[in-house]
Formats: C-alpha cells, structure tokens, sequence
DNA sequence: ACCGTACTGCGAACAGCGTGCGCAGTAAAC
DNA sequence: GTTTACTGCGCACGCTGTTCGCAGTACGGT
C-alpha cells in the first residue's frame, strides 16, 4: 500500500485511541538494547518486551524493522548537537567531524547498520544542514558542495567503521593478523610476496598509546580538510 | 573449540574422504546468488542448494555464516588485479581507487558487509600490500602508511556505500527527500530551518548526466589525495 | 590385507526471527 | 447514539543459523 516515509506520519491519528507509546520511546528502548547488548540482540520481540507491550503492536507504530533502523538513527543523531559555526569552514568541518565521530564511537552499531536508504528524520537534517553550510560558500556550485560534504561525512563514518573493527578485534588491520594467528603471520611474511604488509605488520607489533585512534583521526581529518581546501576558492 | 581461521586450515584434511566441493566452488556460489538476488538471498539453505548438496554439509567447510561471508569478500577482490605500480604514488592510488570502485559497484552487497572483522584472505592481502606499496616511501613511518592506506580505502568504500545507496533509492541524498514526498520536501524548505539544505534539494531536482558519480567520484578522489600529499616528504 | 581412525555428507530438530491476519476494544466524529 | 477509524495483540506461517548424531569412506599404521 505504499505508505509515507516516517517522518510523515502524525504520531498520533486523528481517530481511535491515544497510542500507549511515543517514538521517541520506541526508538530510545531500541537503542538502549543496542548499545547494551549489540544489534543482533534488537528483534521486534525485544523492542516490544522492553516496552512491556505485544510484539506485533510494534508494526502500529511502524512499518517493519527497517522504518525502526531509521528511529534509531535518528535517535542517535539527537546525542550529540551540531556545533555552532564560527564561520571558519575548516574549523566548523573538523568540530562536525569529532562530533560525528564522537557519535558513532558511542553507538558502535550505528556503522554496522545496512544503511540501504538515506535516513531523513529531523536530526539527521540538522546534521546535513550544519554540514552543508560549513562547506557551502558563495560562488560554489551545490555539485561540489554535496562532493564535499559527502567526501567528509563519508570519511568520517569509514574511519569509525575501521576504528570500531580493530577495537572489536583488539588489534590493527596488521596487528589482528599476527594476533589471530603467529602461524599466518610468519607465513605472510616468509612467502616474500608481501614486503610492504610484512613492515606494516612488524611494526604493529608495537604497543600502541591508548589515544592511537584519536591522533590518527585527527591527523587523517587534516588530510581530507587540506584536500577540500584545494576545491575551494 | 576456537579453530583456526579459514586461511590457515588445509582444505583438504589428511584423512578421509575427498571433500565434493572446493572453497573456491563455494564461494562463487555464494557470489552468484549475491549478485543475482542480493545478500538477503544468500543463506546457507540457499547456497548448499546451488551446490547441489545438502544445507548442514557447508558446516564442514565453514566455520559459520561469518566465514562464508569472508570468503565472498575475498573472492569479490579477486574480480580485478590490483594495478602494477608505476612508481608514481599519485597515479598508483588513483589506480587502486578505481580499481576497487569498480569491484565495490559490481557487487553491491560487499559494502553492506556486517565487517565486523578484517578479511585475509589472499587476494585481500594482495590489496593491502599494493596499496601500502603505493603510499610506503623510505622516511614515512608505518603509522602514516597506515593512516594514509586507510584514509583513502575508507573513503573509497564509503564513496561507493553513498553511489550505491542512491542509485537504489533512484536518486541523490537531497533528491530523495523531494521524490519521497513532495510534501515533506516543502515542509523541510517551507520551514527555513534549512536554508543551506533546500538549496541542494532544489538543485538537486536538476536531471544530471548518467555519468555524473563517476565525475563526483573522479573529483572527491583528487582532493583526497591532494589531502594525502601533504603529508608526505 | 586389514583394521582403526579421522574424516565427510547430511537428515532431523530446535530456537529464534520478521511479519500478515483477524478480532476485540476504544475514542473521536457526526 | 451510532458510525468509523483507529489500537493492542494472540496466533500462525515460513524462514533463518546452527547443533547433534549417525552412516559411510578413505587413508595411516601394522
């Protein structure tokens, strides 16, 4: 029957009863088992055994798991505001840029979600229009604009990804190797097929500062910043 | 009981009878379903059929879901070489960058991977090594091959998550939103919340030529690696 | 040549999942 | 007061990933 997006929908009809739950109960339940307990654990059950209702009343408020994917984002989005502008874009992209990733690095499941459609709940749009008007600037076309937007946010959401992996794994992408197995390392290694791998993962070896994450984003931040500048006036 | 991971067990066991099926075999399988129906359609029902072999037999050849999924992943990266290197840094990253476009964008389902850990496999490795080899120069310590090597695979992915998301949904971010509902479109402009928002949704509404992610990609690209450059000798 | 052993293939079964359907109850509109 | 449009929700269906145990098989050691 092709119903309107979310975000559309009255929360409260105009007729029959007053609904037992908000959204912003629904989606608040959500993400607390997800954070507690990971994305496998929010079923449709769970959500609504948390909420201490019937599993299938879930659906009156919507429209199958994924619309509640889109609660939760939204949702999360609200944990963090957008900064203020200064009016500086590049200082105004790196405080979008901590903050989001700040978000994320609270929210770990946030990464993982399959993100198969764009999320527009009105947090989210707070989001993108901060992000828009740090960027945006007279005399740039809203091509490059989106370009650049995307080139940040989508940065910003890869490096969390990597980040939250190798948390996950507790090691790097070099260092997990090693870890996982002593035997496949040396393999690796021994072939001689792989000399640059083979430094990355000797190397990683080292014990890391426990900031390590933190200094590697702000120094990959400066990259991406110094490479947007090139696309500005 | 805690295995090995996949890469290191023989395929081959030294005792018993020779297994039917090759990983290989399995993951192309696998693979083809992906490409055909999606990665919802790809269940261990659904792929032991394809092999002509009953559901439970694929648990002698993988560990779980997870590891028929690290040899998708590794299989997919088979589908191109990465590029010789040129001794051009520049030009060798633009290389694997599309490269790994390319693969991303003829199979979808690899960028909504879980990812919920590194995959090793030995075409991945091939990846990693050209990549790192791209980016490694004497006098740059490991840390920033790492940070760099991830900077630009990490914005390569989500790059192509982004295309791939809009392609789905038929159009861009901000184009959704106007074709989801011409309503909420209005209301979001109407508000002048967004001020910066709106004008990319009223741009975006202009029809753009077919190759318009490639040209987005090609650009976005160059500034990343003008980011990266700046961190170099 | 033969036995023990370690493997392979796989049917049955289990717990859990997302969700469509239909019915009883309720609040607002007329 | 009647009609109407909603809410809550138990039931049921088909599907999922995965465990277990059993029959059959090929190799290693003797």
């Amino acid at each position: 029957m092709d119903r309107p997006p979310i975000w559309l929908r009255p929360e409260r009809a105009a007729r029959g009863p007053r609904p037992a739950h908000s959204r912003e109960e629904i989606a608040a339940a959500a993400v607390r088992v997800a954070d507690a307990e990971g994305l496998a654990a929010v079923s449709m059950r769970r959500v609504a055994t948390e909420l201490g209702t019937g599993t299938t009343s879930l659906y009156r408020y919507v429209d199958g798991k994924d619309e509640l994917f889109d609660l939760m984002v939204d949702r999360a989005m609200a944990d963090g505001r957008p900064p203020v502008p200064t009016g500086d874009w590049r200082v105004d992209l790196a405080a979008v840029a901590h903050a989001q990733r700040a978000i994320m690095l609270r929210h770990p499941w946030l990464v993982r979600l399959p993100a198969t459609r764009p999320v527009l709940g009105p947090n989210m749009l707070a989001w993108l229009e901060t992000t828009y008007a740090a960027v945006d600037v007279p005399g740039l076309d809203a091509d490059e604009v989106l370009a650049q937007a995307a080139t940040l946010l989508t940065f910003v959401r890869g490096h969390a990804m990597e980040e939250l992996t190798e948390r996950e794994a507790g090691s790097t992408m070099a260092g997990w190797l090693t870890k996982q197995s002593q035997q496949y390392a040396e393999q690796v290694i021994g072939s001689g097929d792989y000399p640059h791998l083979s430094r990355m993962m000797i190397e990683a070896e080292t014990p890391h500062a426990a900031d390590r994450f933190d200094r590697l984003f702000a120094r990959s931040l400066e990259h991406v910043l110094t490479g947007l500048a090139a696309g500005r006036g």
